[in-house]
DNA sequence: TATGAATGAGTCTTCATTCAT
DNA sequence: CATGAATGAAGACTCATTCAT
């Protein structure tokens, strides 16, 4: 501490003090997930990461070795286990479509009011084509998941027209976009207050009858 | 010249020796605007653009003195024109939303065929909250534009289950965000080839009457 | 100039002004020569490399993508033509060793002289077993070279002692171990300045005859 | 402890649990000492010593305040006896100059064989320019032995063609350059195995009579 | 019109070093 | 005795930007 006062120096590597513990790591994950849904994956230096937590980035290397890792260690323990908790996508009952899609907008927009971090992540980093997480989860849920569900939506299009290729982008697109942009419209004067809950209501009510009048019971 | 020469970098189809004046900067823009769509904007170097078009980094400077000037160019030469191409948005026929919206969402695709860069740019740039495009495109056409379309939709509204502040990016999302990444599910095996018809033909028929069986005539 | 007046702050990428060319590289690759022959190539920061030649680090880059690629260059365009010129070190009269070894003696001496950077980096980035150079010129000269010289050791052996495998090391030992370190004893009292010719005579004595007392004619 | 049994890292041969009080600090100077001669003294992290001795680098500090003590100790409990052991180099026989040196050879490569970091340090760290053991060592032994040995070969210069600046830095070429990159050799095809013995004999063979063909009686 | 040469600022990464425990 | 947590300084590398030509 005198030598400070009296050349001005620190000394180099005088941590700081603050709350130990792995709860840091924790913490950084977080913050790193608000950050990388804010501002994307690329664009988010590990120096703001670091300084939103209150470290230094040189700190961000001591718990992540390299850049590559931490993403690596968001998509183990962030992204992995929030998508298989969403299961195998549409496997609801066979017979009942609308139910089961119904039932997965449910659970997407619950899981974004649990996760605000979900919905702006997936549609930059997932669904985009140079999204970061899509080659990586896509190596993990590629095969149980995905192949299960297209079988599933195949039958149904029989009777329908629904289209297999189709109706996952487009039941994220009338979910995680809008959660992902709510923003969009929250700024802009006489704006009614756009929540979770009407997003889902609108999704299910798009897919269960259209825009179109309510349909006679 | 030279340079072409060796690196066979030359697009076939532009004339060669002919005194090319602005071209130039025409065929800059069209090179961003490609980058733009596949990298996003911020993670586009000037120097990928300049190499794409057959130049070097510093002529980017020679024509557009900053980088945010090249922003500022496209969005009043690119996508302020496109935007605007669009029209106000939802104000058609008063009386027939559904016949209003069908034809906004054909048009959506239709813009999209022709320039190939949009859904991709569009979702990324101007829906995301960080998106590069919100802003300025927001003050260029917020007023006019937005509010008619709200106070349209407000009317049907009230007949239907429509919702004013979703219809619109819930659109955004059964058109724009397929088409950008139609990628994404091309490479799946069992794939069928989804086209813009496909896409647009879907979209609509969710707007009508959902993806329920088909509806009796 | 004017900005830079007003606001204390030099915009970024002025450059210099200075001499241009492609002597820069040269300019470049011959400092690092010399810096790498003092302080051993990895040692050696790019950013002293830069100023010694009055440049910053970033110009390193501009010119040597990567640090790699700076010690390519120099391999391909200093250490190699060097080692070349060499020639198949000991291929010389199959009858008369010592003539061989004598004129080989006096060739490395004379490069050394030529360029005062091959002494330090041979001894430091050749032998020494973890030495940048190794590998690498290994793999260029191992072939044409090593070969025919050990066969032509191996004839010799059998009239003397020599030993195969000795030779060449010792013959360096006694020829670039000296001149590497000559700053050694240059610095003590009482030194005579030992030069390259002194080296190249008392290697070649002691090879001739060893240091015993001078052979009766 | 724990630690320990997860990583492995616990080298045979150490008894465990005891009290072993400074003898981390005997071990983690050994460690230093071969790491040292394998990548040369800078390049060298405190953290490899650290994890190749089973600690963390906090530990190095521990023991060694600082970076530069390290070196410090190492020199007065390692170098500098090791070079006090060598005696005062060429103070032999004062009328036989061959048997003193080919004693001295012959204690060189006995030293070398006992302390197998010798001969890489040496060279690398001595002998160079930049080495870092050259100023601290020059100044604990230049005076004493130094002059004695100068003292003496130059009575021996005047009977044979010995040159008293180089006779000593051409010993160490032939011997400890030889035994630092024995490496060198041995990995190339139709190896005979050089090992200590064979450089001794051979320097010593050199020194006597060169390598031309043997004295007749 | 267009480029080559050069640079400042910022990011990632490593390492010695510190301190509380 | 020994470590985990944390940091400052420095190096490699990238990129927008500048200027002279």
């Amino acid at each position: 501490m005198f030598h400070e006062f009296v050349t001005g120096l620190r000394r180099p590597g005088r941590p700081s003090g603050a709350a130990r513990g792995p709860e840091q790591r924790t913490r950084l994950l977080n913050v790193a997930l608000v950050l990388f849904a804010r501002h994307g994956i690329v664009d988010t230096t590990l120096g703001e990461i670091a300084r939103e937590a209150g470290f230094t980035p040189a700190m961000m290397h001591y718990v992540f070795k390299m850049r590559d890792q931490l993403l690596d260690v968001l998509i183990d323990e962030r992204f992995a286990p929030l998508r298989a908790s969403l299961g195998t996508p549409l496997l609801g009952n066979p017979d009942d479509p609308i139910a089961t899609i119904t039932q997965l907008t449910q659970r997407l927009v619950d899981v974004a009011g649990e996760y605000p971090w979900f919905p702006a992540l997936w549609v930059r980093e997932m669904i985009s084509d140079s999204g970061l997480l899509r080659q990586p989860m896509h190596e993990r849920f590629a095969n149980a998941s995905q192949k299960a569900s297209l079988a599933a939506i195949s039958r149904w299009q029989r009777e329908g027209q629904m289209n297999a290729s189709l109706v996952f982008i487009t039941l994220l697109g009338i979910t995680l976009l809008p959660l992902a942009s709510s923003r969009l419209w929250r700024d802009e004067p006489a704006r009614c207050n756009v929540g979770s809950e009407e997003i889902a209501r609108h999704a299910i009510a798009l897919l269960v009858h259209g825009i179109g009048p309510k349909q006679p019971a």
